[in-house]
DNA sequence: TCTAAAATTGCAAACGTTTGCGGTAAATTT
DNA sequence: AAATTTACCGCAAACGTTTGCAATTTTAGA
């Protein structure tokens, strides 16, 4: 079947395809009358604007693109999600496309989003992305980027994310609070800056607040490892009293090592992770954790976003505070 | 800055539009010399073609449309990054709104695809659904549908589904296996029919082949109301020896209950379910469950997609085969 | 050298909108 | 009744492509 277009509406109602786009839009110069016939056919032939042609003739999408390393993860799922609300809201669509952290597909996406002329693009860098003239050529181009979560350093872009120190600080005041006299604490990947802040952050105030407690510090890459890292260190020399994961990767493997070795949670052990806090709630007790909201990132991100759009160039970055939430594991 | 087009190219080079168009697409009919020139100029001007100028000429999109329930879903979002590896490889773009399972977010959703001309949608039926006009609709514009997970019952569509009934058989047959005498199954919300058919798989099956086996079949619609039940039933009467949770937000449930009773799994209890396998594997021992692999479905659709684009009609209904993996749960 | 064929390139219409501007008829003012 | 305003509507260009066809140039055949 062929889709109505104003052309044909025109037709069958004996008006000009000017009058027809006016009345359909309310536009004052019409007559009441028409303006009633015309919406009148429109809705009975199901007339439906080509978004295309409004885009290349208004030369603006109303769709942003948005770039995460992996849609298929507890926190970026839930950015998406809360983007998705917002943009609805407000009358945008979304084009998602992830980057599986790798710099030849993050560089294809921004191509496809800058031929479908997005009108502006949240992106989470991948990992090791170390050029960022992808992202110069869409100023270029009056493309807002809002960066989200891992973000560049340089601070002429417009970036939000959680506030990762102020994460780690709030984890070692709870661990300092509940009195722990040896800590494991068990960091990312330590190229990622993320993870660098969290641990000088969560070290330096230990050190500083609690300068008799015993921390270890460890970095794994992956549950797997953070598991096997668990069970060797619970081993030898005296137990440890706390332990901290600073992800739900890492919460996992420690998870099933405790469960493993059958270690009472928050008796013999205290845990404490920062989380969005799906992960925590699966065990019991409930995991305690500071959150940091995926879902709140994306609200954030979109006001951001919106700013950029209307008013211009906004360059900031922004932080979404961090919150303890209390489980039953410390 | 302005965006380079394809005439400020042929101005450029002295050339016609339509020549510098074919140029760049390497259409027999241009000398090798200007392509070259036109190559070239296109390079160092950053020209990148307008997609809506393209869609609208050739009134075809290159865009498919996906509408889930919600996006934060552990099987939806690896439903959505396997169709978007595929289409990025088909050069293909995804657009993607959720229905938070209302219906008229669903309309709403289906109206921006329409007007974004996609060139399919993939759709999961909002979870009551009851209405498929929209659908009907799409069909009317030639827009190809792919359901997938849940879908219509009438078999004049192309869906693609696990494969339910064998998910509970398979279940069923494991826990006949480790000769099970008191199980207790567990079950989603009987109003939708995935719950229906699992049940109805699993409890004739287990009538058939072991008839001494005590079952206690329970309908819970959260992880919650799963938590709760389990306690109450686990109290009364004698022990169950073996539990079935029919999704993972309702092993989540159980296995709450579990942790808190401290029964020891597989000793005391026997657990399975049905997953695609991020949830077991985050217990210790894993928990044994079937597999629904949401990427595999992901993939099964695309494959469908594109044989219904390319094929014209192809209405059928294909299942993504399941199978047992073994935790240490059983 | 002339002609026919082949190789290149350009013209112009079309895709479906939006919008500045000009035009006509009716309503209002003198 | 003439002049002016107001209310309504249509013309046509533009957005950036693609593509059938015609036009031009080059090459080859005789």
């Amino acid at each position: 079947m062929t889709n109505t277009t104003l052309k044909l509406l025109a037709q069958q109602l004996q008006l000009s395809i000017s009058t027809v786009s006016r009345a359909l839009k309310d536009h004052p110069d019409i007559s009441t009358a028409t303006k009633e016939k015309v919406h009148a056919l429109a809705n009975s032939l199901d007339y439906e604007p080509n978004a295309y042609a409004i885009q290349l003739r208004t030369q603006s999408s109303k769709i942003f693109g948005v770039i995460v390393p992996a849609i298929a993860n507890l926190f970026y799922d839930s950015f998406i999600a809360a983007i998705e609300e917002e943009s609805r809201k407000n009358g945008y669509a979304l084009m998602i496309l992830q980057s599986s952290d790798n710099p030849d597909n993050e560089l294809n996406n921004l191509k496809i989003f800058r031929q479908n002329r997005v009108s502006g693009v949240f992106a989470c860098l991948s990992a090791h992305t170390q050029n960022l003239d992808v992202y110069e050529k869409m100023s270029e181009r009056d493309i807002p980027v809002v960066f989200f979560d891992i973000v560049p350093k340089e601070n002429k872009y417009t970036k939000v994310r959680m506030a990762d120190e102020r994460c780690a600080v709030i984890a070692a005041e709870n661990i300092i609070q509940r009195g722990a006299k040896r800590v494991l604490a068990l960091f990312g990947d330590p190229a990622l800056s993320i993870s660098q802040k969290r641990k000088l952050a969560f070290q330096q105030f230990m050190e500083k607040y609690a300068p008799k407690t015993h921390c270890t510090y460890l970095h794994t890459n992956s549950s797997q490892e953070a598991e096997t890292a668990f069970h060797k260190h619970i081993g030898k020399m005296q137990k440890f009293d706390t332990v901290f994961a600073m992800t739900d990767e890492i919460l996992i493997g420690v998870m099933k090592a405790i469960q493993a070795l059958n270690i009472k949670v928050p008796k013999e052990i205290g845990v404490i992770s920062i989380s969005n806090g799906f992960i925590p709630s699966l065990y019991h007790p409930n995991i305690s954790y500071v959150e940091t909201s995926g879902y709140e990132l994306g609200k954030l991100a979109f006001v951001q976003m919106l700013a950029n759009i209307k008013g211009g160039k906004t360059l900031s970055e922004l932080t979404v505070d961090a919150k303890f939430v209390e489980g039953g594991s410390m």
